[in-house]
DNA sequence: TGGGGACCTATACCAAAGTATAGGTGCGCC
DNA sequence: GGCGCACCTATACTTTGGTATAGGTCCCCA
């Protein structure tokens, strides 16, 4: 029977998931409002399987609560909860050795699945913040681009000169120019660094 | 009991990791050696909860097969599996609606929990994938950056001119120019996009 | 006390990037 | 046929990027 502990300074939110995972699956859930007193309470608690703590409380200063939780109480597994959910930060908290990072958007069910799945040992991280929108990457700008113009695109985003690119697609480089101004306008963007940069964080290449 | 289809090329590797998921979590697992012969096995089967794919196999053809697998059986959850796992396909593959992405570097009792996860209806994906090697992030060519030489390539990461660097840093552009240069040398790269593309694929900023 | 490295500036030069204008072909569509 | 669009080429030009060379200050460390 895993031992959960739950620390949300908004007492409904903790007081409602709380009471879901006792009832659903029967876990064993204790609660706190604030980092120190969630620290307080595993000292006096038998050993605490997963500590789950809401990334906005009292005395968790950013991930800094993270780090103090892990360094006070180095066996028990931690993820990190937050509503205000942050792509940065939850690759920042799992880079610091958080075990999970579950977004309040999750279903109940999913935030279940998630926590059993960290139980297990493994690491949580939502797919959603791994890549932001994979929707709407070819959306947009990019859609209008034509052929040429997104071939143009994949070589920018190499990093390669006009002349280079000239010779990739058998062209002259004043047409590669042609092209690379149309690209630079139908996107938005001011030079060809900032084209790449833009397709790289859309994933398109 | 969970009806599974893998499907990989590589016979060893197939049949070690059926036998293994067979004897340890009692799936029952079917097994094909390409795309074609999985697809046509599906055709005679019972409802088949997963579909492991191989990412190199024939008929694959890059994230293709997935479409394919996809469109054919829409009811099935569909995974994929690498050996050469590369992160870019793992977010495309995700994008594309597979429900989870295997690396064949975890371990075997990592894969099984991934598995069940994915059968209780999330979406998996390895976390090592999400930020690509934090610890060697900032490793390699980029130790050797002096602090103005990392202001410089977070500005070149934005994309702007060195005439915009130097008023940001409050320096002349003739010594922006300075700091880009040895910038490239020290990335060993050949100009600014390059610079940008490498350290945003190194998640750098 | 004398390097050495990080940092800054300057002049000069050439290559590359980007803009502007003008024109040509082929294709589909009304 | 005429229109628009994607595509290609060309000349001419300005701006930016990148290299080379030379020199300066500051600070740390042997």
């Amino acid at each position: 029977m895993p031992n959960i502990l739950l620390a949300d300074d908004h007492d409904l939110v903790r007081d409602t998931i709380a009471a879901y995972l006792e009832t659903v699956d029967g876990f064993a859930v204790a609660t706190a409002s604030s980092l120190d007193t969630a620290l307080a309470a595993m000292a006096g608690m038998d050993a605490v399987d997963l500590l789950i703590l809401d990334y906005n409380m009292p005395g968790m200063n950013g991930l800094d609560g993270l780090d103090r939780a892990r360094s006070a109480y180095p066996a028990a597994k931690v993820a990190l909860m937050s509503g205000v959910a942050n792509r940065d930060v939850a690759n920042a908290a799992m880079a610091r050795g958080a075990h999970g990072f579950l977004p309040k958007s999750l279903t109940a069910a999913s935030m279940v699945n998630a926590i059993k799945f960290v139980l297990t040992g493994e690491r949580y991280f939502p797919f959603g913040f791994a890549s932001p929108e994979p929707a709407a990457a070819r959306s947009g700008a990019f859609a209008n681009l034509s052929e040429r113009e997104m071939q143009t695109l994949e070589q920018l985003c190499i990093g390669v000169s006009n002349k280079e690119i000239a010779q990739v697609l058998g062209i002259s480089e004043v047409t590669v120019k042609l092209h690379v101004k149309n690209v630079l306008a139908k996107l938005g963007v001011a030079n060809r660094t900032q084209a790449a940069i833009l397709a790289k964080e859309r994933q398109l290449f």
